[in-house]
DNA sequence: ATACTATGTTAGGAAACCTTACATGGTTGG
DNA sequence: CCAACCATGTAAGGTTTCCTAACATAGTAT
């Protein structure tokens, strides 16, 4: 069974993805209405967030941190889905794309050497 | 951040827990009163569920189906945890143990060849 | 035949979550 | 400088999920 699978599973519940992420509901939900994630629900209309979820969410909050406002974290995203989409006014340049995978691949290195960071979610699953 | 601490980190709800095993929460209640799981709770008192407590559950479910009882599935649990337990009527004989947990051996690889079995969690995260 | 074991079911209450709406400090463009 | 917007906080009212406690029951063991 693939770790795709795994890590899109939804078994996670706000309040565990609150502490997980340190994040209010009310961001996490305000994230969620920019389809930046887009939780799984139970029958009675819950949020179950997967540990891809998760992920996103501490990436989010690390751009937020890092002055990107919602609408260029939205295009980044997109892009990031499909670098060549079509789409006239996808402004974020190829190479501040380029820009920003590049940084992200570093922090991932930093990540397999040193023990705890921030964004890690290791630390708890 | 070790594997134990993620195994060991409360992330699961009761529904979920019930989708995961396949076991109703009177179950799960009824095991947690014989103190085979011990699951966190919130503040709220809400029981939150680690990943090893959901290991735990299927193999009492697994013998529970092979019609062992509660008494000797407690007895078996004690005995893992201390080999050399010192109480009187431990009357689970070393025999016995040692014939269960080569069962176990045999089962944990033949979980590393097959692809999917019941009872094996990593179906899931 | 009786007692026990493991589980189902029900009731009443509390916690966690939901949506919607309004409030607000910080930033931005005119 | 001010109006508009952005990201977030907060409150209200309602629903779902979970809690404990108690009683019911089919199957098993004594």
């Amino acid at each position: 069974m693939s770790r795709e699978i795994r890590r899109t599973m939804p078994l996670l519940s706000m309040s565990i993805v609150m502490q997980l992420t340190e994040l209010s509901a009310r961001q996490i939900r305000y994230y969620e209405e920019h389809h930046l994630i887009e939780p799984h629900r139970t029958e009675g209309n819950r949020r179950m967030f997967s540990l891809n979820d998760v992920d996103t969410l501490l990436e989010i909050k690390d751009y937020l941190e890092q002055g990107m406002n919602m609408a260029k974290i939205k295009k980044l995203f997109a892009k990031k889905k499909d670098p060549v989409a079509t789409t006239e006014d996808q402004n974020l340049s190829d190479s501040e794309l380029r820009q920003i995978m590049r940084e992200e691949m570093r922090q991932a290195q930093r990540m397999q050497k040193s023990s705890i960071r921030r964004g890690d979610l290791s630390r708890f699953y």
